[in-house]
DNA sequence: TTTTAAATTTAGATAAGCCTAAATTTATTA
DNA sequence: TAATAAATTTAGGCTTATCTAAATTTAAAA
């Protein structure tokens, strides 16, 4: 009944860390460019003064470089803790679609805290559960113990030709709205997408959804759906 | 790729006052008793200046009844609170055994930090997916949606007489060391336990372990083992 | 019952991560 | 290039949950 061991809550030092190695991951395209304090600002909906104070912790402890008024890029370091956690926000929204019946738009701020758990042997026996995946709900890649991907998504439907065929493999934006339009429009991971039609003047493509209903999809949402060409 | 709910993190604000009511509600035996502020102290491993804070908070808050100089229990809108956390902590507790191959004495640190992940629906889901269980890895009864508990465990292995024999459901003591001492004796969960012999001189029980090992234990570990009579 | 010891609370300080407002640097435009 | 605008940083504060040290209250012992 009583645990013996006083571990009482989560150690959570570095839980605001974790969210801006994430995010600067996330916003320099996997590390590689370099993110301006408004950047993350934004995206963060925090003071871009609370960004600086970040930047400046994070660079002391090398997890990122940093120049003042020119922005940052994670170091190797930086990059292999962003790595962990992202690795650990896809498979639990792995588990939470396939096991606990949620669904793609629903995940997201789920995961966002259980990313946050600390036990490197309870994420590899996680991924062990699920069958070593390659992607998450949205198809976003799921990077293995040794932070390397399983799978590259890098088409988008917007430069398929017309006749063409694939099939969703990934989203660029897992917003819940974006995510709640493609339900209402019968598109799904892995759902079969046929080129019928494409518009010079909107740049708008129509389609046929797994050879059954015809749809017009926008540039905009055709640039966020990531694809396999059949 | 880029999520678009700006949900960066757990609010967390509450993980103190999480971790506070769930000692509370411990170490008073379910929200009975006053607990006093140098047993949360010890128990909770900080300062007692620290507790008398919280506990001004969380009486403020009407989750607590305290008076200054002696001690505290909780309100109905405390115990509440408590059971909740309890349960998010149980039922992670028997996932992480029943699926992910963890033993009884690993889980406690790793749903120590999974019990203050927030969504009401998730927990549902989970406990659904658990097939809605009764106890947790340790026999510890895990409340319902209403914080009801499903069974409750009350006699030991100490007040068995010469000669009957029962079923470990539970334990009183999730330390590490405790159930590591039983996995080396071969006990667990569910495991038949028959009394061969009790010694006056020092309470200790000579016990028979599924019918195959003899084995025996002291007083102090016979009052921790909580068992059904057979 | 008085004295001493233990428990508890108060007062004031600290660190993390955020904020506002002002100052500084870089970028843009006239 | 100089003036203006935008981005960024600095300086100083706030809140939460912790701490130490001192003061207070309760409990125990003489």
């Amino acid at each position: 009944m009583l645990p013996g061991k006083r571990i009482i809550g989560i150690s959570m030092m570095n839980l605001a860390e974790e969210n801006y190695l994430k995010t600067i991951f996330n916003l320099s395209g996997g590390g590689k460019k370099n993110v301006s304090t408004s950047a993350i600002s934004d995206f963060m909906e925090n003071k871009p003064s609370s960004v600086t104070d970040m930047l400046k912790k994070l660079s002391d402890k090398s997890l990122i470089n940093y120049k003042r008024y020119n922005g940052a890029y994670l170091t190797p370091a930086g990059k292999e803790e962003a790595l962990k956690v992202i690795r650990k926000h896809r498979l639990w929204e792995l588990f939470l679609v396939k096991y606990l019946a949620f669904s793609w738009h629903e995940v997201h701020e789920i995961a966002e805290q259980m990313e946050h758990v600390k036990s490197g042997l309870l994420i590899d026996r996680l991924d062990k559960f699920l069958g070593y995946p390659a992607t998450d709900p949205h198809g976003d890649p799921i990077p293995g113990i040794d932070g390397k991907y399983r799978l590259v998504n890098n088409k988008t439907l917007e430069e398929l030709k017309e006749g063409e065929s694939c099939v969703l493999t990934g989203v660029k934006n897992s917003s819940s709205e974006f995510l709640k339009y493609l339900n209402e429009i019968s598109i799904s991971l892995n759902t079969r997408i046929r080129v019928l039609k494409k518009y010079a003047f909107d740049g708008s493509v129509l389609v046929k959804i797994d050879e059954k209903h015809r749809q017009s999809v926008s540039k905009e949402v055709s640039k966020d759906l990531l694809i396999t060409v059949i």
